[in-house]
DNA sequence: TTGTCTGCAAACACTTTGCACTTTT
DNA sequence: AAAAGTGCAAAGTGTTTGCAGACAA
């Protein structure tokens, strides 16, 4: 699942669209380019949202012509992808989600345990926190993630009685 | 699966040890104590080790007296303690994992992806950024979470050849 | 042509549930 | 005795896999 050594180097280069990118992967795996990878990719970012497999895979099944690609598909492309480095995987309230990574900055989350809204936000002092601890335990720091969970104003506001508190 | 209001009153009481505030819980919720919840919260503090149900459940399985509780109860009973604010629950490198919550201060992780090691540690700093973010999108924090993941000191010693980079 | 990919359905790993029986209160 | 809890096995969930036929290269 992680990418591999050969293929991280190749990863310097930014000007790469998200397909340019895969296609290299695929390339650089002797994996083919096939109808389902490229419908999968294109319907992956046809939004900029959080999306679970179920998610996509309705997606697809909503496309209108016979475009499709099975349950399996997707869940083996999805997979490629995040060893691609185009989609980050994450598990939020239970279900796993996927947000595009390729290309985007790095940040973390607000999520909203009532209406399960995640807002996205990035702070530099964090990074230097995380480095400074790392440090202090001999850690080599690949990555991190931080989700602060609690109520987003629009529920706080709406507290009254609207849907208030009932997923979670 | 969220701590009721009233019972969250009553968490403000400190000074009572896991077991006593996992009774009142259950007499706050007209819920019974059973052997088989006893044995569980006693096996459950048996150490302070992060821990799965699988992992629970072999060590009750272990005990040398006919002592037992189905695998259907300990899930119920891992949920009761969760709800009671006994123990937190976090999804790590796939698995769910349990750890100590009630009258252990508040922490963050270090997960090696090399040796699965997890390591804790605490940042007032963090706290203070946490809170400036949310403040920053009107959001209510209640709680948050911080993994950050990489290779920890032993594994980036014996990097030479030893069990290096097996596991995710 | 060769070897990868796909779709399907079966297999999986966990977790939750329905129900008859047991236990606490 | 009444109400809640337990164990069992069956049912879910969500994801992965083996395999035969389909399809890129």
């Amino acid at each position: 699942m992680a990418v591999s050594d050969d293929f991280a180097l190749q990863s310097v280069k930014v000007a790469m669209t998200p397909w340019e990118r895969f296609d290299e992967f695929l390339q650089a795996r002797g994996k083919r380019i096939t109808r389902q990878r490229r419908l999968i990719v294109e319907q992956v970012y046809a939004s900029h949202e959080h999306f679970d497999a179920d998610q996509l895979i309705d997606l697809i099944h909503a496309t209108p012509e016979g475009a499709k690609a099975s349950r399996a598909t997707v869940y083996r492309t999805l997979g490629d992808m995040v060893d691609a480095g185009l989609l980050r995987k994450m598990v939020l309230g239970g279900r796993e989600v996927y947000e595009h990574d390729y290309g985007y900055p790095q940040h973390d989350h607000l999520f909203c345990s009532s209406c399960q809204a995640l807002i996205e936000f990035s702070s530099d002092e964090l990074i230097r926190i995380r480095d400074a601890v790392a440090a202090t335990h001999q850690f080599r720091a690949q990555s991190h993630r931080l989700i602060i969970t609690g109520i987003c104003a629009d529920c706080r506001s709406s507290r009254s009685r609207n849907r208030h508190q009932d997923r979670v």
